[in-house]
DNA sequence: GTCTATATATAGATAGAC
DNA sequence: GTCTATCTATATATAGAC
């Protein structure tokens, strides 16, 4: 039986995504021609849009949460990383999930890319908005158990302080993206730091400086 | 005598480059057409291009560091903020400098699709470029002050937190751009938290949390 | 599934009269 | 300085053969 193979047929389109995300990430999603995605993907235009109905479901394509093939997906991963006993360990290690792939040198353009479609384009928004609401409720779950266990100070608002975790995640983005003297690997510590001092509890102090 | 009038001439282009800031904020560079800008400032193409050689040249001038009519140059209040006695004090003004145009609801879509476009406009880049590094000495200058002066942790590189300064205040637009719930003007207190945590020099403490 | 060829639209920019 | 009219290029997407 020889009917369609629909691995072969997913394959064929993530290869498309790669390259595509690839050129989107150094030019931008309109100055990127689907005839430059074509040449770069090895086919036709006529192929092209046999797998997608248009350029837009492409760069959509991007940011869908695939499982690939052997790992699962980063809904997933991030509901195993919040499952942690430890409220603290667990925050840190979404905090690593979430800023791993800022190491692929793609994805902060791509990223900036995404917040500037995101209000010309309500399919996007829908997708990103779902991805951003599961990490700020899991935030906000951990940072209230953190403070629950003592371990961060309990005066910040929950949903507040996760709305800042993510700001600094995605500081890591905006600053590659804008400056290329900017390496997240090597900020990352730094980042830990601010996060650390920002929520830990602040004991008594005589000399601080006044705000 | 008539000849041309430089500063109608100049109110003009203004004009221009304002409307083109709005729809450049709410569609875009590329997705914002020519004929658009013309319609909204209420002229014609061929008189558009009297004003400005082609369309990138109208994104420049949004960040282009003019004086305006009544006040100083961004450059020279910045300047200003920075030559205060108490270094402290000195920061707390500029970062409210470097934030104020993030109040304005065009500013943050503007930033990011500046961002974007940087790594297609080498013009663009060295007139950011310049902004930026301005920014950096002066910050870095500052911690360096504030540090020698016991108020802010004497272990942190200032370079190194004049850029994390630099990125905290970037997430005032990035959020705001991302998010339409973010509000800039009222996330504000929690960015002059997290900078005085992030800064000071932290006392000695029994149960802080395992990094 | 893959190709070639092309329809259709729309953009940025210019020419030249007034 | 301002307009109308238009040139030229280029992009997305489709048609239809193989």
């Amino acid at each position: 039986m020889r009917k369609i193979d629909p691995a072969k047929h997913r394959a064929r389109r993530r290869h498309i995504v790669h390259t595509a995300a690839q050129l989107f990430a150094a030019k931008g999603f309109e100055r990127t021609t689907t005839a430059e995605i074509c040449k770069a993907a090895g086919m036709s235009s006529g192929n092209l849009f046999h797998y997608f109905p248009n350029k837009r479901a492409i760069f959509h394509a991007i940011f869908e949460d695939d499982a690939g093939e052997t790992g699962e997906s980063k809904a997933e991963r991030l509901a195993r990383a919040q499952a942690g006993d430890d409220p603290w360990e667990a925050l840190l290690e979404v905090v690593d999930l979430l800023t791993a792939d800022a190491m692929d040198p793609a994805a902060p353009p791509l990223v900036m890319e995404a917040v500037v479609q995101v209000h010309r384009d309500p399919e996007l928004d829908a997708l990103l908005g779902r991805d951003n609401a599961l990490e700020h409720t899991a935030l906000t779950t951990l940072l209230t158990r953190a403070a629950a266990a003592g371990q961060i100070d309990p005066a910040l608002d929950p949903h507040d302080a996760a709305t800042w975790v993510q700001a600094l995640i995605a500081s890591l983005y905006s600053s590659a993206a804008a400056d290329p003297a900017f390496k997240p690997a090597e900020q990352l510590p730094v980042l830990h730091l601010i996060l650390q001092r920002f929520l830990q509890a602040p004991p008594h102090r005589e000399n601080a400086p006044q705000a």
